[in-house]
RNA sequence: GGGCGGCUAGCUCAGCUGGUUAGAGCACCUCGUUUACACCGAGGGGGUCGGGGGUUCGAAUCCCUCGCCGCCCA
């Protein structure tokens, strides 16, 4: 016998343990079955699991147990990214903690050698926390992205792209992360809108005929200030375009130069032009040839190409003292408040600066091209579809992406440079220094590119360099193209677009044929969460609090598409609830004797209630077949709460009561048969989303009856496969009728107050020959769930009796003594009405020629019958009204 | 400034290609210890589907427009 609930604290690791070593997660060897592969997308190895991950991992483990049970070789791919930028800094803040030395102090070999150190103490964390979730992952397949073939990749890619010219060495700006010391990407950075000034700095011209006025938010970059730009077509400024002013502090004479750059509407019109400070000054810089002048290091402190005051301060000391002294040499034309953009790094949260580096660049442009064609022609389908065009804008606007990072912890760039600075790109050391003996003709020494590429440029690499490319596996011809991609819509650039141009680029095949774009959780009132918010939820406590298959069940049911999703606490618990109903149904079921019996066919059950739950189930399996194989997951999880909550458990089983305790042996063999054929449906279409309680029930009700020809886990069983042949019409009438006439009964009973001990009679007062037997022959139970002595048909209501019609059907409940008269003329009063409103609209609408003669002929026909029915119904009731209204 | 998504019951959301009396869960009210389940059962109240136009015999659903809210890009 079950206990009275499921616990999940003991259960979930004892079925996750018994999966996994069963080998179940990897997949089958069968070489006749269709491959399905997902790759995970591969999370921090320094992070914990956050609900985001839960619900993107939750969704991708529902598609991979549901293709699995389909027969499919299913591999979910699962492992971690070394995170460059991340993991550097944990690792770095813990030396601090330690009282260690900085990393620099250390030493490169040193300071990786503690990463490593680390990444092997504290890695798991996240994969664990996956374990506890139900994760079914091929771990014996997991992947690291500095793993020792993962890197080949990142060299062989590297290398190739720089032979193909799609990878070059250039010097120009850059996003600098003076926090960190590198460069990021654009993406890296996040435009914020800050308070901040105008300083209107007044330049002298240099022949002392006057002064021209510039503004600025940054005044410390004029220390590296080339020139100033005007409007060409600006009156004001013509006769000033050639001459010079002489820039103040610094005394260096700089040109006034005519460029459509300057706005004749902002400030004065004219702008001082920093390019080796800004991006848009960098062009202008460009276009006139003029010099780059940097005046920051790494740190972002002023450097010795600043005058000697200046040099080692800090950026922001730097714009305090060049203010002063504008404003002490009697130059400061003004101050302005304002409110402006200002980028700052994503990681380190400081203000990032266009920084002039050498830096490494792919071409972008080259590789998105075909990236572009992929998604255009279907190649890879975005679900839900509109994230194509996030795809699309991105992709063909796309800039080079720079690839280089100025870090320790990551994949070092397979470069070499000689003596004089000649670079040779090559997978290996050896083979660098065998181009370099042919070049020089002696052996050199070569200095390896101190830098690191970009975590995403491996991770770009996931969905094949995972299954073993460069080689070419088996894993690679089988599970390469990856079937399904499961992410949020926050990495679509950093990640799947990277994904798609390397993909393409080195396979010639997309890596993976659908995308589903997954929605954000938020907190329960839609704010999104984060640490200094205090608003996050963590997933490992709701897991502990309600058990995994709730915590799932509830991100599968609100994964609705493109939307946030709003958690709040209160649904998981209703989720739990959910689950606790089907165990007690299956008790129920254990109770009731309702064991699997041999060569049970669906197909050949005889009572109607048999018949229609058959068909009931095999709606819904139906319905949840086709919702899961179009990433549907919302739709799966709430046909199944519908099913087996409101038709079997509210339903079926109640109405399969009297059957299980009545005399009639078949009927009773035939219903116990049905019940246990139906939880074994139920429990394998929700194992994909709830899969613990369902593998233990599974388990718990093996050896109830025949043997199920499948006795390893029910992860393995074979997913039911019912066709529409099941579904019977006839008994679907006769059980809607039933249930109406027991719904709208105890409607009746409870609005009129009719004492719970009551037992009337049902009364058929109207009914034609099919329903009237229907009614006759379900009466015991109709007596039970309505509690009424017996259903016996009636010449007319007797006086006093509650009337009420379904289905065309006139029943009475003759329960005259109990109600209370007004009670009951406003009931059938409030009846009326309503009919007479259903009449008066559906009368209109038929009344409309234009419906008549336009509307398609079988919803004028609804309409008819509609009407009709209504018609009738109202008439039985006014007349009942009308006797009320005599006798009382 | 451009793009995307949202606005349906007190709350969270379904409602797909136009025809339902606009649904569910939670919350609320009434009743209930009927041997699966109080993490339950039965019943009930509650919505002019963001505003305004339009297309149509018919619009929560399609089109236009406006308004908020959110996100992304500049």
């Amino acid at each position: 016998m079950l206990d009275k609930t499921f616990d999940p604290k003991t259960a979930e690791p004892r079925l996750y343990a018994a999966w996994e070593a069963s080998g179940a997660f990897a997949p089958t060897d069968d070489p006749a079955a269709e491959p399905f592969s997902i790759v995970i997308p591969p999370p921090n190895v320094t992070g914990s699991l956050h609900i985001g991950h839960a619900l993107n991992n939750t969704l991708q483990d529902v598609l991979i147990r549901f293709e699995r049970m389909r027969g499919k070789a299913a591999l979910w791919l699962p492992g971690t990214d070394h995170a460059g930028i991340a993991t550097q800094m944990v690792v770095e803040r813990q030396l601090a903690a330690q009282g260690n030395q900085s990393r620099r102090d250390l030493g490169r070999e040193d300071f990786v050698a503690k990463v490593w150190e680390w990444k092997a103490q504290s890695g798991g964390t996240i994969v664990n926390q996956l374990k506890r979730l139900g994760a079914s992952c091929d771990w014996s397949r997991e992947r690291f992205t500095l793993d020792e073939g993962l890197s080949a990749a990142v060299r062989k890619v590297f290398v190739q792209l720089y032979k193909e010219k799609l990878l070059y060495r250039d010097k120009r700006l850059v996003n600098w992360d003076p926090h960190f010391q590198t460069a990021i990407s654009d993406l890296e950075v996040e435009q914020r809108e800050v308070e901040g000034h105008f300083w209107h700095f007044a330049y002298p011209l240099e022949d002392g005929s006057g002064e021209i006025v510039v503004a600025t938010t940054r005044p410390e970059t004029m220390l590296g200030d080339v020139a100033v730009a005007v409007h060409p077509t600006d009156e004001r400024y013509q006769h000033l375009i050639g001459k010079c002013v002489r820039l103040p502090i610094v005394n260096r004479p700089v040109p006034i130069v005519a460029d459509e750059y300057a706005d004749p509407e902002k400030g004065s019109g004219a702008v001082k032009i920093t390019p080796a400070h800004d991006f848009n000054d960098f062009a202008v810089g460009k276009r006139h040839n003029l010099p780059l002048i940097s005046v920051f290091d790494d740190f972002a402190k002023i450097n010795d190409n600043a005058p000697p005051e200046y040099r080692g301060l800090d950026r922001f000391e730097a714009r305090k003292k060049v203010v002063e002294t504008f404003e002490a040499l009697g130059l400061l034309r003004g101050i302005e408040k304002t409110r402006h953009v200002v980028p700052h790094g994503d990681r380190s949260g400081v203000v990032v600066e266009p920084y002039l580096t050498d830096q490494w660049y792919v071409a972008a442009d080259v590789l998105a091209q075909p990236a572009i064609k992929a998604v255009e022609e279907g190649a890879t389908v975005f679900v839900p579809r509109h994230w194509e065009k996030t795809y699309f804008e991105w992709m063909r606007n796309i800039q080079p992406w720079c690839v280089s990072r100025q870090l320790w912890w990551g994949h070092r760039i397979p470069a070499w440079y000689g003596p004089d600075g000649k670079v040779f790109v090559e997978e290996t050391e050896d083979e660098a220094r065998r181009q370099a003996r042919e070049l020089y003709g002696r052996d050199v020494d070569l200095r390896q590119d101190e830098d690191v590429l970009d975590t995403w440029f491996s991770s770009g690499l996931w969905p094949f360099s995972t299954l073993g490319w460069p080689e070419k596996t088996d894993d690679l011809r089988r599970f390469y193209p990856t079937h399904t991609l499961v992410t949020g819509f926050d990495i679509i650039f950093f990640w799947v677009a990277r994904m798609m141009m390397q993909g393409i680029h080195f396979t010639g095949e997309v890596p993976f044929k659908r995308v589903f774009i997954n929605a954000l959780v938020r907190d329960a009132s839609g704010a999104k969460m984060s640490k200094s918010k205090g608003n996050v939820m963590d997933p490992l406590e709701l897991v502990d609090e309600f058990g995994a298959d709730a915590l799932r069940f509830t991100l599968t049911a609100m994964s609705g598409q493109a939307r946030d999703i709003k958690l709040a606490k209160p649904r998981i618990e209703g989720y739990r609830n959910f689950g606790t109903k089907l165990w007690n149904a299956t008790r129920f079921c254990q109770m009731n004797g309702c064991a699997r019996a041999e060569g049970f066919d669906p197909a050949a059950v005889k009572a109607p209630l048999n018949r229609w739950i058959v068909g009931e189930t095999a709606r819904t399996a139906q319905a949840v077949t086709a919702a899961l194989a179009d990433c549907g997951f919302d739709e799966a999880a709430n046909q199944l709460y519908r099913f087996i909550w409101n038709r079997f458990c509210d339903w079926y089983v109640e109405l399969a009561k009297p059957l299980l305790n009545g005399a009639d042996a078949a009927a009773k063999a035939e219903t116990q048969a049905t019940t246990a054929w139906v939880l074994d449906v139920v429990l394998k279409l929700l194992h994909p989303v709830m899969p613990y309680i369902t593998e233990e029930l599974w388990a718990q009700t093996a050896d109830l009856g025949a043997p199920r020809g499948h006795d390893g886990f029910l992860m393995t069983a074979r997913w039911p496969d019912l066709g529409p042949e099941l579904i019977d019409p006839a008994a679907d009438a006769e059980i809607g009728l039933i249930i109406e006439a027991i719904s709208e009964g105890r409607s009746v009973r409870a609005e009129l107050n009719v004492p719970n001990s009551a037992r009337p009679s049902l009364l058929i007062v109207e009914a034609g020959e099919a329903q009237r037997r229907v009614l006759d022959a379900a009466a015991p139970l109709i007596a039970q769930l309505l509690r009424v002595a017996e259903v016996k048909s009636v010449d007319a209501a007797p006086e006093g009796s509650i009337p009420y019609v379904v289905e065309g059907v006139t029943l009475a409940l003759p329960v005259a003594e109990f109600i209370d008269l007004a009670a009951e003329r406003a009931r059938l009063a409030k009846e009326v009405a309503g009919l007479a409103a259903d009449i008066d609209r559906t009368a209109k609408k038929l009344g409309n020629p234009d419906f008549v003669a336009r509307a398609p002929e079988e919803v004028v026909e609804e309409n008819r019958e509609r009407l009709a029915d209504a018609e009738a119904a109202k008439a039985k009731l006014e007349s009942a009204l009308a006797r009320l209204t005599a006798a009382g």
